[in-house]
DNA sequence: ATAAATAAATGTCTCTCGGACACTAATATT
DNA sequence: AATATTAGTGTCCGAGAGACATTTATTTAT
C-alpha cells in the first residue's frame, strides 16, 4: 500500500480497502416456527456457553465462510442441523447490527423466519446446546431470551402476522393434505382472532392455489374435503386484507 | 481456551466463539431518491478504486465499529457525507451476503432505500468519489452497475413501489408544503403509472395525515391548495391497494 | 367585457370483495 | 327418527376503489 500523509487521505484509503477496517462478528438468527396443540411454537435453544448462559434463544450462528455460499446457506445449515428439514418456506426478516446486543463486540445478526409443517421434524440437540424446544408463542414474552432475539422474535412474528392479513403464507405450516377448516384454524391462531368462514374460503377459492385430492376426511360429523397445494402454486397475494373481531 | 481433542469438540467451539471464526466484510448501501424534472432519480457515486473502477455504485461504505453505533448509523453517516442531509426517511430492505458479490472476499451489505425531498440537497463529491450524480430511473439498467447493485437496487425500487400502493410512503419525497396535483403526480412517476384523480385525493383526506396551509399556489389557472404534512403524522396503511391502468 | 381554455376540485354511479349470518348437507349418537 | 355437530353454501350489506361527468376558479384571447 502506497504511502498515507495526512488525515483525509489516509480515511480515504480506509473507506476503500475492507482489510482497514474491524470487522464486526456476523450471524443469523432463525425464528423456526410450526403448530403444535394448536398452538404457535419456535424452536429455542438453551445456551450452554457465556454470554448469556442457560439462557433461551433462536436458532443461529456465525456465517462460515469456508461452508456457506450465502447468508441463506448459513441459516439452512443451522436449521438442518436442529430440525432436519431441508427445504422450508424461510423469509428474510431484519438485519440488526450494533454494539450493545453482545456484550463482547460490534455483532450484526441477519434474522430469518421459517415456517415447517409439524411433521417430519426430528429434533437434535447436540453440540453446544444442551436443551432444544418448541416454546409456545404466548409464553415467550416472559421469558428472558439471550441477545436481542426478544426483540428479533416479536418482529418475525409481526412480519408473520401481517403477511397472513393479505397472503397464504399460513400453508407453508400444513402438512401434505388438509381440510379448509385445519388451514382456517392455523390462520385464527396466528392471527390470534377468529375469521369468518365463508369469508375465508371465498378468498382460498380465489387464490387457486389449492386442489382436492379426492380423499375426505372422517371427522365424526361430516366428512371434511382434503386438499393439497398445487405443484405450481406460489405464494398468492389478496389485493385487501382479512379483518375479522371476536 | 481448553484443549480440544477431536473434530465434533472443535466445530463445537468454532460455533461458539466468534474469534474463531474467519469474518465477512460488512458494509451498507443505500439507494438514496428524489424527484427531479419529474423524473424518480437516485444517487450513484463513480469508483475510483478497484474493484469496479470507474463503474457506477449506490451510496455505501464498510461499517466503522469506532465511529458507527448502529448499522443505520452507517447508512446515515454515508448519506450525510454525500447529500448534507441528516434525517431523512431511510428504510432497511434487504441483505446481501455472499463469495460472489466481491471478487476479493466474502462480504454482506445490508441496503437501505432513503427518501429526500429535491430541495435543500447539496452534493458534495470528494474522497474516494470523483463523479457522484443523480441518475434517472429510466435509465439505470441500462448501466453496468458495480457489484450486485443493479439488483439491490432493483430490490429497492420495488419495495417502495409496493409500498406506494397501500402507504402514504412518498410524502417523504415532497417539500414543505405542496399541492394534491403536485403529490398524485409524485406517486404516478413512482408508479410508472396515471391514478384516478377522485380515487387518490378520497384516500389521502381519509388518511387524515394532511392539512391545509391556508397559503394557495397561483398556477395560471384556478389556484390550488397548498398541504403540509401534520406535525404528528405517521406513515399511513390504506387496507386496499390503489390500482389504475393507462 | 365576454368567451374559451385549462387545471382544481367535487358528485355520483358501478363494481369488487369482505362481513354477517342464515341456511343446507352429511355424518354419528341416542 | 330425532338431535347434535361440523362442513359447506347463499345472499344481502357496506366500504372503498374505478370511471367519468360536472362544477369552480383562474388566465388569455378576442
Amino acid at each position: 500500500m502506497r504511502e498515507t500523509n495526512n488525515k483525509e487521505e489516509k480515511q480515504f484509503w480506509k473507506d476503500y480497502d475492507p482489510s482497514q477496517f474491524k470487522k464486526p462478528s456476523m450471524a443469523v438468527d432463525t425464528a423456526i416456527f410450526t403448530i403444535l396443540d394448536s398452538e404457535l411454537h419456535v424452536l429455542m435453544i438453551q445456551r450452554d456457553e457465556h454470554p448469556f448462559k442457560d439462557q433461551w434463544s433462536l436458532v443461529g450462528g456465525y456465517i462460515d465462510i469456508e461452508k456457506d455460499h450465502s447468508l441463506e446457506d448459513t441459516a439452512k445449515r443451522k436449521l438442518k442441523e436442529k430440525t432436519g428439514v431441508d427445504t422450508p418456506y424461510l423469509e428474510q426478516v431484519e438485519t440488526v447490527g450494533n454494539n450493545t446486543r453482545d456484550p463482547r463486540e460490534w455483532t450484526v445478526s441477519t434474522s430469518y423466519f421459517a415456517l415447517l409443517p409439524s411433521e417430519n421434524i426430528r429434533l437434535k440437540s447436540g453440540k453446544g446446546a444442551s436443551n432444544i424446544e418448541w416454546i409456545k408463542i404466548s409464553s415467550y414474552q416472559s421469558i428472558d431470551l439471550a441477545f436481542d432475539h426478544q426483540y428479533i422474535l416479536t418482529k418475525c412474528l409481526e412480519r408473520l402476522k401481517a403477511k397472513s392479513l393479505y397472503t397464504t403464507l399460513p400453508i407453508n405450516l400444513m402438512p401434505e393434505s388438509f381440510t379448509m377448516s385445519e388451514l382456517q384454524r392455523i390462520y385464527e391462531i396466528i392471527l390470534g382472532k377468529t375469521i369468518q368462514q365463508k369469508s375465508f374460503r371465498r378468498r382460498i377459492k380465489n387464490s387457486d392455489i389449492l386442489m382436492e385430492t379426492g380423499e375426505m376426511k372422517a371427522t365424526g360429523k361430516r366428512p371434511a374435503a382434503f386438499y393439497k397445494i398445487k405443484e405450481e402454486a406460489q405464494t398468492h397475494f389478496f389485493t385487501r386484507t382479512i379483518e375479522s373481531l371476536s
